[in-house]
DNA sequence: CTGTTAGCGCGTTCAG
DNA sequence: CTGAACGCGCTAACAG
């Protein structure tokens, strides 16, 4: 009789069973039974027990859709990323979810291809799941999705780029400030002729422009980069690179915007019988723990993605737990050169 | 008054503006909010255009969480995959998104490490959620996971690899069939000294074994492959390379588990100064669109994986409309030789 | 420590 | 074409 309740009950996890019927079992009332589940210490550990074997035996599944309607917590925190096709932004997702869901959240996953109006979009339909926090790339956003954001009160973690006026949390670095630092550190390790390749998304461009910015400032002129549509595959980095080299002087060096690009450029150097870094050195942006196996002579801005991933999941927990806690934080970067190690 | 209004309406979209408000903003009664939003056809040109206008107004932006709790359908996917460092499950995952999200459904991610237990756990909260579909990496799975699936009655697509008694639906390949098919094509090319290097999760193992079984069955004998522990990454490839290349005789081909490890492979080839293929030929597995660009001389075994995720979604949307719909898609390989292009 | 009452915001069903 | 009543499954707030 009561192997043939079991064998009943546990075909429907995710089906009629509820609260209620676990309630029966256990022989408690609902309540009892949603509190010996979210709160443990607030119910005596023998009914506890009990609970916990009715809830076996009937093979419950709590329902979050109306467990988040009741509590107004859903336990769930959407991640907008524009790519999940660089290592970067993966190894930054899989950080930030790996974090939330050491506490019990659940990750909705919005990519925005680069694109500010997508990502409005995406917001849209994402703030109807009523999410416990939104997680965005960049800081830059259309109006209505600030509005929105604003107005619904969820926490906000703006990542991988710096402004002085966030919309709530932040965890990034400026991207002018990498432009200036890769000028700055090529032009000290003595190069004087400089290209740039980069990839036409919002952030790549600003660090292009704060790069030309700090060159001229150096007193230095420097022809136009050459700039890619998105995606920034190895293809484009062949493309572009082949595009710099037919131009009338040869630089000494190539700035990219992304590594794929910078090992695109590599590979098309190789073809075309160059040696990196002595006929032309190469600089790439990202996380270099792949491109340097395979080609140790380039330097670098280094970012770890997965510790702003980790720190992303780290300011929402705190604000979790303390609602006025606001993490804003500037991580920074690294310029490594290969060459030197 | 009316501005005032909006004013103070548009600052609370996902707080406490519900389908009340914007009922008495229109005039109209709460149901008919609710249809004109999701069964336009069925009102008045003239309310509807009342509704949208006040659903405007306030910023109303339904509540997912009490809808599917009502209506029990969340419009949500579940998707799990091992990883998402790796380009080919990172198309997949995006190709499987955009298909779903065009037809209106947003995408739980869940990533398993390649382990079935994780899979297993993630799994019982995400039914919490009540998705209307559930899309799994691979066709191996705890029991529990089975049964939790089978009672729930939740649509199941299982992808990237091929099993005669699927849960539900099927699309991907047989990795018997790629091991096998490796060593046939490399054996009439002509090569007869044969290595492997292999990851350990399931799918490599059981292409390697597959291989070692189609060359004996050819009448050779091969050292053993080398097996490195996940992640694939360039690392392994090159200490793996170094492995085999440490061994008596030398192979005339190293058949690797995944592309990115065949990178590895190449490039330490290349700091020993091998000749690829000349001296030593590579074969990996994978989306191939980025190392054929790194060295087109390489043998692969090509998956279209953004293809797989467009065809587990239309599988998906096909089900959403035909309950009875059940897709089972053989969608096979491809063995492409880039020294013969 | 446990139970009762009363919604959370919406869609289904049935009437009009 | 539109509305009223009811319930989806759960938890907050209070009582005991």
């Amino acid at each position: 009789m009561t192997q043939k309740l079991k064998d009943e009950a546990i075909l429907a996890p995710a089906n009629g069973v509820t609260l209620i019927d676990v309630a029966k079992v256990a022989g408690v009332s609902p309540i009892t039974v949603s509190r010996a589940l979210h709160k443990p210490e607030v119910v005596s550990e023998q009914t506890r027990q009990k609970v916990q074997q009715a809830v076996e035996q009937v093979g419950y599944i709590p329902n979050m859709l109306a467990g988040g309607l009741a509590s107004r917590q859903t336990k769930l925190v959407a991640i907008l990323v524009p790519t999940i096709s660089h290592s970067i932004f993966a190894d930054l997702l899989k950080a930030a979810m790996d974090g939330l869901s050491e506490a019990g959240y659940q990750s909705l996953l919005g990519i925005t291809d680069y694109s500010v109006d997508k990502e409005e979009q995406l917001l849209g339909t994402i703030l109807g799941r009523r999410p416990d926090a939104i997680v965005l790339t960049g800081t830059e956003h259309t109006t209505l999705t600030r509005k929105r954001l604003g107005a619904s009160g969820v926490p906000v973690v703006e990542a991988w780029d710096w402004t002085d006026d966030p919309i709530d949390m932040l965890v990034g670095f400026s991207h002018e400030a990498v432009g200036t630092a890769m000028a700055q550190h090529l032009y000290e390790k003595g190069y004087r002729r400089f290209a740039g390749l980069f990839v036409s998304d919002n952030r790549a461009m600003r660090r292009c422009h704060a790069f030309y910015e700090a060159l001229s400032v150096l007193g230095i002129e420097a022809d136009d980069a050459v700039v890619m549509s998105p995606p920034a595959s190895l293809k484009e980095g062949r493309e572009g690179m082949r595009e710099l080299l037919a131009r009338d002087t040869r630089p000494e060096v190539v700035v990219c915007s992304s590594d794929t690009l910078a090992q695109g450029v590599l590979a098309e150097a190789a073809e075309q019988g160059l040696q990196v870094p002595s006929d032309i050195a190469v600089m790439g942006f990202g996380d270099m723990a792949n491109a340097s196996q395979l080609h140790p002579a380039l330097s670098t801005v280094r970012l770890d993605s997965a510790r702003v991933g980790a720190l992303i999941a780290d300011a929402l927990l705190k604000r979790f737990e303390d609602q006025r806690s606001c993490v804003r934080l500037d991580m920074g970067f690294e310029l490594i050169d290969r060459q030197s190690t």
